[in-house]
RNA sequence: GGCGAGGUAGCUCAGUUGGUAGAGCACACGGCUGAAAACCGUGGUGUCGCCGGUUCAAGUCCGGCCCUCGCCA
């Protein structure tokens, strides 16, 4: 609770995370980790979790967990994404293995690391049901039900956002609440003694590297692979995957400029994830991959594991 | 060279009978608790091509010049 007296480090650091935006370095960084540290890789990216599509989202070239497991047609969320993170972590701890989480999407990191409190989802009925009454009431008329049922809830959620108002809405009706009982999001709690570690790299740069590497996606056969992929029974969050749309239905020129383009657009808002994310320490990911994977073993060894807040007293 | 159209935000473009420049996208910042590569909120970032004229007042009207595009030579 008082984070003025920082807690005595544990012993030892149980799980290793790596953050970035895309196009950092994290994927070569990882697979020296795997080496050096005999680490298991663990992604936590939102993509990368369908089956088909290695081209689109960089699928590493080595064995990682939680890569290409979910086919198109299913949908993917952070609640079926935490319980599998945990359950393999949990599986390599056991075995005496050192889980590396790497990726980039915040959301599912925190959760692979920390523990949100995700209720189950609703019937899908209901969640129809209240879609139909947002539209029928309009954004300030559903949001002044959500006020009526769930206060708690409609403090934290816009009128306009009619996803959240949605979902608060229909987990207030089976009895839960969109807003958690305790901060976890954002909170340094962990499941296990775990050092996050972030990557990053100047914008300029991340700028030239994103637009490379979609260039060597075209190379790659991008396109093919998401017009296979666009062709199949696809769920909505498939369909969503940066690029799958634009590859598939675009001449690729124009692909190609409007994929840059939402690609760095992601990589702006995944590293507002990054300075918010409470890490242990940001490495410069313009340097070498050799060099950075030093720095995270010589990290992980200090026991520095615990995230520092910006703001935090140096410890006594 | 002739005719036509046009130069306004990073881009595409609005801009009434002259009255302190504004939309979308982009961008910046923020939020986020089972769609997160998703969703939402806030912010206008400008030598209105240049020079001169008319006017209390010019993106807007007049003259000249520069540049772009199209058609004809």
């Amino acid at each position: 609770m008082a984070s003025s007296s920082r807690p005595a480090p544990a012993a030892e650091t149980r799980v290793l995370a790596l953050f970035g935006p895309t196009a950092s370095g994290k994927t070569t960084v990882a697979g020296l980790l795997r080496e050096r540290a005999a680490a298991d890789v663990v992604s936590a990216d939102s993509a990368a979790l369908y089956a088909g599509l290695p081209v689109l989202t960089a699928a590493p070239p080595y064995p990682a967990r939680l890569v290409g497991t979910v086919p198109l047609a299913e949908e993917v969320s952070v609640g079926a994404y935490q319980r599998l993170a945990h359950a393999a972590i949990d599986e390599i701890v056991a075995a005496g293995g050192l889980p590396l989480v790497v990726g980039g999407t915040g959301l599912y990191l925190r959760a692979a690391v920390g523990e949100l409190e995700l209720p189950p989802p609703v019937g899908e009925g209901r969640r129809a049901f209240w879609q139909a009454e947002y539209d029928r009431l309009g954004p300030s008329g559903a949001h002044e039900l959500l006020v009526a049922r769930d206060a708690a809830a409609a403090a934290r959620v816009h009128a306009n956002d009619r996803k959240r108002v949605v979902r608060a809405l229909e987990l207030a009706e089976s009895g839960s609440s969109l807003a958690p009982r305790e901060d976890r999001l954002w909170s340094e709690h962990m499941r296990l003694p775990t050092t996050v570690v972030g990557l990053d790299v100047p914008l300029d740069v991340l700028d030239r590297r994103i637009e490379a590497r979609t260039g060597e996606m075209v190379e790659r056969g991008v396109v093919d692979e998401a017009r296979a992929a666009w062709a199949g029974r696809r769920s909505r969050t498939a369909s969503h995957v940066l690029g799958l749309e634009e590859f598939a239905t675009l001449p690729t020129p124009q692909a190609v400029e409007r994929v840059v383009q939402a690609t760095r657009r992601l990589a702006r808002y995944q590293r507002k994830w990054l300075r918010r994310l409470p890490v242990a320490a940001t490495l410069d990911g313009s340097l070498p991959a050799e060099e950075i994977a030093d720095q995270i073993v010589a990290l992980e060894r200090s026991g520095e594991h615990l995230p520092r807040h910006r703001g935090d007293a140096a410890p006594a």
